[in-house]
DNA sequence: GTCCGAATATTTGTCGGACTTAATATTCCC
DNA sequence: GGGAATATTAAGTCCGACAAATATTCGGAC
């Protein structure tokens, strides 16, 4: 039967990485991290794969990947070059593992939080409608996982993200959930960025459990304003640890 | 110098595709459609690109494009298969194309529409913020372009997403900016939609010229409110038509 | 009889090299 | 000087072989 993952968390992509992936995250992250620029040209693909020293096979597979990505064009005679930034694909879930890799760009991380800001009040009023008892119950036991490992934990933080995951599939909106991966890259990443600066200033479990209420009491202005309210203060946790 | 191409635009892909890209193209719609439903296992390599009467190598090249966008999973021993639903990149540009290539299915448009009801609002009260006066201009052009032509032309309906693009840029935000496709997909789909049904119920130039007015005078919450009213007349003809 | 580890078979992954196609640059003719 | 034929160059495609990884099968130990 199928072993159906659906974690869908960060950083754990077990297992070696196939040549043509590992030289796909390199280009990847070289193009994302300004080393290759938006209009640059790449060298040819016989000089890359022997620089690399990889057969033009995998060179060129991980370049397809790159281009499904929206960050290469390649064209025969014309070679291949670095596409403008506006049409990367940048809520790509593997784009954005390849970005917290290193250390993200700060100003990307505000925009995905103003995104969050806009997404995740709509997801719970919607959620709060439409929500079913298993969906409930999966977000009663993220918070209980949560509450019982804290957020320092790796433990807790998946938890974190399962809850606002599953707020997300309860708004029933397949567009919606499609954006679970960029919150939760945002979610993640806060917490560790936090964690790492060594300020926890503000016990985050009772402003979950006020949108979780909200969302079992089927309460649509509570939940939208409840979730609001949490991601205004995580902003704002947020700002101070940029600024510093 | 750059040619930067800037227009995002469907279904204009100029040029015979190649080989690969036409493949992913066929294996994506299929899997779309339907005809490959997640956890389906997918013939060999040498079977599938006999069939098909091409290399493994372009057969292998579109594979790629496909795990690329979130579809499909292959390890060897175990082949390839189709990933479950909710790991697609439903709003990566390429996939949207297919998508509305053929008859896309109702409930993802309105699932579509109910994500510009919450991204389209807030991304008008940041642009009425943060807007520039080239910004402006454009969607100035473009609302102009979009009263003499028509939304029955091709002309006007580029036009128009011209005028909600403006918008997302001018949001200043590049997560939400990414989400441009998506919303012009929705867009896109929406007028051709409505024209083929025949009902033109309504001229939509002052909605649009309401929130381009607010944008222009940096009023938030008209521009909020403007657009939220655009999108609420918006889906509900799109609910007739659907329905009908 | 059950469980665990090794052999095995199968499927994707990687390789090298040849040839084709398409787009740019050049050259030559008018 | 302009425009069409030509040359050049880089990606695109093909083939056939070998390597690597893993699900399954088999065998032995307990």
């Amino acid at each position: 039967m199928g072993s159906a993952r659906q974690d869908g968390s960060f950083g754990s992509e077990e297992g070696a990485l196939r040549i043509h992936q590992a030289i796909a995250r390199d280009l990847g992250t070289a193009i994302l991290t300004g080393k290759h620029k938006p209009g640059d040209l790449f060298e040819g693909e016989i000089e890359a794969s022997e620089r690399l020293g990889v057969s033009r096979t995998a060179y060129r597979e991980a370049v397809r990947i790159l281009i499904a990505k929206g960050m290469l064009e390649s064209r025969p005679k014309a070679g291949t070059r670095v596409l403008p930034r506006a049409r990367w694909n940048v809520l790509d879930p593997e784009m954005l593992a390849w970005m917290f890799a290193g250390e993200p760009d700060a100003n990307f991380i505000r925009d995905l939080f103003e995104l969050r800001g806009v997404i995740e009040p709509a997801a719970a009023e919607f959620a709060a409608r439409r929500r079913t008892e298993e969906q409930l119950a999966v977000m009663d036991a993220a918070l209980a996982e949560m509450a019982r490992y804290g957020l320092s934990t790796p433990e807790g933080r998946a938890a974190d993200q399962r809850f606002h995951h599953a707020i997300l599939a309860a708004a029933h909106n397949d567009a919606l959930e499609a954006l679970a991966s960029s919150v939760g890259a945002a979610v993640s990443w806060t917490t560790t960025f936090k964690h790492r600066k060594k300020l926890l200033p503000r016990d985050p479990l009772p402003d979950h459990q006020a949108v979780h209420r909200a969302i079992a009491a089927r309460d649509t202005a509570a939940a939208r304003n409840s979730m609001a309210e949490l991601l205004r203060l995580a902003l704002a946790d947020m700002d101070i640890a940029l600024s510093e």
